[in-house]
DNA sequence: GCGAGCTGGTTCCTGTTGTAACCAAATCGC
DNA sequence: GCGATTTGGTTACAACAGGAACCAGCTCGC
């Protein structure tokens, strides 16, 4: 490291350098042992804990945009993981739920997702993980704001 | 919000969520006031705080990798915010340092990016900003050992 | 001091992500 | 209930990021 400069003390920076590393690490065991990416998992993810839901409502229980939305689930259904059935309410729309191979990987990966987690935390006592889960609401909410008040 | 699955417990989603948001909010920023990405911003915070430095020391500084910084720099040069000179003691790289003009953009960004900091983390007590710098670094470490330990 | 291997920098190619346009179905105003 | 607007989903396009290949120049071993 040639010099300390400024950037390094620089908050965003530090959370974008972290946030990476921890994404590759975790990115990377997923594709490795399931062939799935980040919005694949996450996706996955929502409807093995909350059954059926329409592809807007995975774009607010996931934060991404309807775009990422869409590619991941097209993979899912794709690869047998996801079916969808017509949504009678809403002639647009459908429901996306997992299937019996989806609920099976679903299974497998959170486990996995817990553990890894639990390894990454294990440096951090259950104060520190509270403590660092709280701040980092209060921050996001806090660029949140900010952003609102942009416009 | 429809059910909270528990995607909305995990810690790294949480911090890819809070990045982004940061993240957006400040490349906002910098895109409309000065027309700079993050990496050339990256780029001209080392370069404005250390005076100049290779290529390579830039991939350090800024832990982006050499095709990132490659490209900042050539943004940079071509206008004119950055200049390079021969490097005596290796014939393939360059020195780069800011131009005039580099370093009164420079001493314009850095206050202007502290501010916002500021305004960012103000709903957090000082004590609170320390524990987050420190609880990110130690989350950081942890994630390359566990890459390291990978292969 | 010269051949083998390494390193800084650059280019090229690929895959991923985000934006904008678009279509069809639904909702709202009157 | 019919036209105007909105919304869910999809497609097409452009910007970006990362990896692999590549070149020139340095370093090391002998």
């Amino acid at each position: 490291m040639p010099t300390q400069s400024r950037l390094a003390d620089f908050v965003p920076y530090l959370m974008s350098v972290s946030t990476n590393a921890v994404s590759d690490l975790i990115a990377g065991e997923y594709r490795t042992t399931y062939g799935l990416k980040i919005p694949e998992w996450r996706v996955m993810a929502v409807l093995g804990d909350s059954g059926a839901r329409t592809q807007r409502d995975l774009v607010h229980a996931t934060r991404m945009d309807k775009v990422a939305v869409n590619r991941a689930c097209k993979v899912l259904e794709d690869r047998g993981l996801a079916r969808r059935s017509p949504n009678a309410r809403d002639g647009r729309s459908h429901h996306l739920e997992l299937t019996a191979s989806g609920k099976t990987m679903h299974g497998k990966i959170m486990p996995h997702a817990l553990e890894m987690e639990q390894r990454l935390f294990a440096p951090l006592s259950a104060d520190e993980r509270a403590q660092f889960v709280s701040l980092l609401a209060r921050i996001t909410a806090s660029a949140e704001a900010l952003e609102e008040g942009k416009t």
